[in-house]
This record gives C-alpha cells, sequence and structure tokens, in this order.
DNA sequence: CGAAAATTTGACGACTCTCAAGTCGAGTGG
DNA sequence: CCACTCGACTTGAGAGTCGTCAAATTTTCG
C-alpha cells in the first residue's frame, strides 16, 4: 500500500466518512472536523444491484456520500443515457443538492453499494455553526467541478480509445487516493455499456477500442477487472495528468518509478 | 425588456456586482448581502483585446468577477486551445481559486472586457461572518458546475453544428439574465475559431456547420452578432433546455410565445 | 437449463479532420 | 486614396473516426 496518501485507521474511527477527502486535504482536517462531518450521516443504507437513486429534476433533503461501490452520475439523452462522471468510495455525490435544491442531473449505481445520507438540517447547522467545515465541503464540490472541466477537455481533444485510457487512469488514481485499487488496476463492476455511456460513444465502438487498447499492451478490461501492465503509457496514452485531482501527493503520478515502493 | 427578470437600477446600487446571480437567485437576496458582495471588490481593471488573464497552475490571491465583456474556461491541449465555457457579465469567473488554490485552467478574455477583483481575505471573512452570503458564494460555483455538466452531456450527444446551436442558446439566455442580448440576437466578439475550440471541433468545420445553420434559418452569425429569427426554433435544434441554469423564471424558456412580451 | 444481458464481429455510411487554396475586411504606411 | 498586410472567413477533395444495422457468440443468473 502506498504511504502518505491512505490511512487505514481512519475507517475505524469514521466508519461513513473515513475515505471523504482522503489523500487530498484529509491530512489537515482536525479530528473535530471530521467528527462533524461523520456526525451528519444520519443512515446508511445498501442497494444489491444497479439502479437510479437521485433523478434530475427531483428535489431531496438530504445529501450522499458513496461509502462503497461505484456510481456514475447520468443525464438522459433522447436515445440512450450519457455518463457525466463515475464515483468512488470516499465521494459526497450530490452535496452540491443541499445548496441548489432540485438536481440537475441523475445519480446511477453501478453494482452494489454502500450510501451514507446527511439531511440537508445537519448541513445548515454546519454551515452556520463550523464555517470551517462549510469550507471543506465546498472544497469537495469545486474539486468535482474541476473533474468535469478536465471531461470536457478530454471529450474535445481525445479519440474514443484516449478516453476510455484516461477514465482507466483517472479512476485508477482516484481509487489509490482513498485506498482501494492495486499496482496493477483494479476491480469494478463497469460494463462496457457503462464506458460508451461515458465516453459519449456506442458500446460497439467501445468493444472495438478496448480490443485496440488490450492489443497494444495499454490496458485489458474483462468484466469485473481493469489490468493495467504499464501505468506510464496508460497514463500517456490518455494524456493523463493528475494535477486537476488536486491530491495531496505526487507518489500517484504517471512515472512508474513512483511505483517501486513494495508494501 | 423582460419583466421579472432583469432590474436595472440594480447596477447603480452595486457597480461591480449589479449583475451577480441576476435572474437567478438575487432577488432573493437582502440589500446587506449586496453589499457585502460588492464591498468585496477592492478594484477594477480594462482590458481591450483579447488575452490571458489566468493562467492554470498558477495560485492567486484574489478572485476575478467579470463586470462587462465576454471570456472563456480554457485549457491548453498540445494543438490548440480548449473551451470549457463562456462567461457572461455577473458571473464570478473563478470562485474557486478562492478555496481551492490552484486554478486548474486558464481565463482568456474575448474582446473589451471590465473585471473586478474580490481579494481572498475578504472572502475570507465573508465565510467567516456571512455564513449567508458564504452559502450564495457556494451557490454560484454550483451553477458552474451544472453548466459544466451540461456541457459535457451535449459534447456526447450532440453533432457540430447542433452543439454551436446549443451555446447559441445558452448565452442568449443567459444575457438576458442579466439584461443584455436583444429580442432577437445578441451582439458578441466570439470569432469562428472561438466556437471551434468551444464545441471541440476545427474552425473549418465550425464555418461549414454556421453555412448550415444559417441555410436551415436557426441562426445568423456574423463577425459581431448572433441574429436569432425563431427561438424556439434554435432551442429544439440544439436541444437547449434552460432549467440546469437554475433561472429564477421560465420567462426565458424555449417558448416563442413567451417572447411576446413587448417592451 | 433457459432467458437475459453482455460481448464480439462485419459491412456500409455519416460526421469530422487534414491538407491545400483562395476570398474578404479592417487597419497601416506611402 | 491606394497598396499592403494580417487575421478571419470560405471552399474543395480525400481520409480517418465513429455510428447504424444486422447477426452471432459468450457470460450471467434465476
Amino acid at each position: 500500500m502506498i504511504d502518505g496518501v491512505w490511512n487505514a485507521s481512519e475507517l475505524k474511527a469514521y466508519p461513513n466518512t473515513g475515505r471523504f477527502l482522503s489523500g487530498r486535504t484529509r491530512h489537515e482536517m482536525t479530528d473535530a472536523q471530521k467528527r462533524v462531518l461523520e456526525d451528519a450521516i444520519e443512515e446508511t443504507a445498501t442497494f444489491k444491484s444497479s439502479r437510479r437513486i437521485l433523478e434530475r429534476g427531483e428535489v431531496y433533503d438530504r445529501s450522499t456520500i458513496l461509502i462503497d461501490g461505484f456510481v456514475m452520475r447520468s443525464m438522459d439523452g433522447p436515445e440512450r443515457r450519457h455518463g457525466l462522471s463515475f464515483h468512488v468510495p470516499g465521494d459526497f455525490v450530490d452535496l452540491h443538492c443541499f445548496a441548489l435544491k432540485r438536481l440537475d442531473h441523475n445519480i446511477d449505481t453501478v453494482g452494489p453499494v454502500t450510501l451514507g445520507y446527511a439531511p440537508h438540517r445537519r448541513l445548515q447547522r454546519i454551515m452556520a455553526e463550523h464555517p470551517d467545515v462549510a469550507r471543506i465541503l465546498w472544497f469537495a464540490t469545486l474539486i468535482d467541478a474541476a473533474i468535469h472541466r478536465e471531461w470536457v477537455m478530454k471529450l474535445e481533444q481525445l479519440t474514443v480509445p484516449r478516453r476510455i485510457a484516461h477514465i482507466f487512469a483517472e479512476n485508477w488514481y482516484r481509487l489509490r487516493l482513498v485506498g482501494l485499487g492495486d499496482d496493477d488496476g483494479y476491480d469494478t463492476p463497469l460494463t462496457q455499456g457503462n464506458l460508451a455511456e461515458m465516453v459519449g460513444a456506442t458500446t460497439i465502438h467501445v468493444n472495438r477500442a478496448l480490443k485496440q487498447l488490450r492489443e497494444q499492451g495499454i490496458a485489458r478490461f474483462s468484466r469485473g477487472r481493469i489490468d493495467i501492465s504499464d501505468a506510464r503509457r496508460l497514463a500517456e496514452y490518455g494524456t493523463f495528468q493528475p494535477d486537476y485531482l488536486y491530491g495531496s501527493d505526487a507518489y500517484l503520478s504517471n512515472d512508474s518509478d513512483d511505483e517501486a515502493a513494495d508494501d
């Protein structure tokens, strides 16, 4: 496991929010702040299979943090669903619906997930009584915006195979920030269809693109697992540079040299 | 001019921030809150020609509000510049760099602009002393994120001519929210090259797309001006639905019926 | 085991890019 | 006032990326 990024003891002390901002500014948070946040979670829920948990246009009185599993932000087009971003454990997936009321997109689970719910009245109290924590929450929503911007750019810039490589690299990096993922890839319930929704292509074209990535030795996607043999090559092919993720550590950079840390 | 959206007297009372959140939640703001915000602006600056005013990777100690003119958020690719979003007067273009420090993208002016600067120490005070205003600022950054999400979807969903139509419709709507733009179009210093950067296409292809829009009577783009004869048609062609902009009024909807209000 | 979902492949056409060339318009110096 | 220049705009031809239609194979799961 990589030092300086993920601290496993956090999950024991804060079972619902222990991964929040892990690998970013979590180490700057005080225990009191972490406690305030953990106490904002009123209850948790687990879903076994893929489903829509939040719907565009609806108003909710609580926000959702992803504790375990994967979710995808999406919007429905006239013919298919479009993916906006993937989320990994520790992400507050709809914190913005606290300030924004009406949700402007859907949240769909991908595979089994565990969620935590923070009622807006508790967030309201945090805003009033803990401006330092409020700023942290704001920061978290701004990272989301930064991820959106990066993806806008990549959609404008990259072909479909390269977009897929970028997704693989970004997800891998984000998983490792929160203590998940291996040194040579990661497990994920993503289907080729999910990838297609995310990169803005058809499933058929994604399938061909994956074949190409496989043949070129850049990444190997098989149901439930993504294997990456050459991290640097993947990052280069997908032009992935993780600065926009605001990780606190350069450890997870493209440099495969940096992967040398054993255990 | 459209009732219930833009209130011209705001600019007299608050010359620098009078358009901030106009047409959205500004009417819910108290005079005290508006004053707090106006007082956050330390100085203003005017630039005649297009230039980069903020650079990715840099750290700034103040945030920028667009008082007059157009700017574009951008990121530099290996071969060309890519547009992330356009901004109209009243937009706080880099409020996020207050909480995020390092900027993850550039801000480039398009044509002549006037900017206002809010030092971060003043924003820091607002966070601590005026949580209600802090929440408003947060809200403003969330609208940006919503606009990004919409654009991600449109990039995945639409062909280049339709993307252009969407941009035209969105900009028009946003301009009218802040009291600018006409009933049949709007003035803008945008070039075809700027549009190309924004929709992720080459200038050449954008040129052909504009020709098509012109021939189909959807929109007429000539240097410095965009003419729109059939608002509903433009919105339909670009699949523009303004809900994600969180306007306080349905007035500016696609329905050309709603355009009937004279003076 | 059978149904449903996910994956894979082939052929053809549409959208968009690159390369190449040429036109138009505003500002500048003679 | 005209020639010149530079950026913006326009057009054509050929090539690459990606979508659609159609069908077959494999995997998942009740």
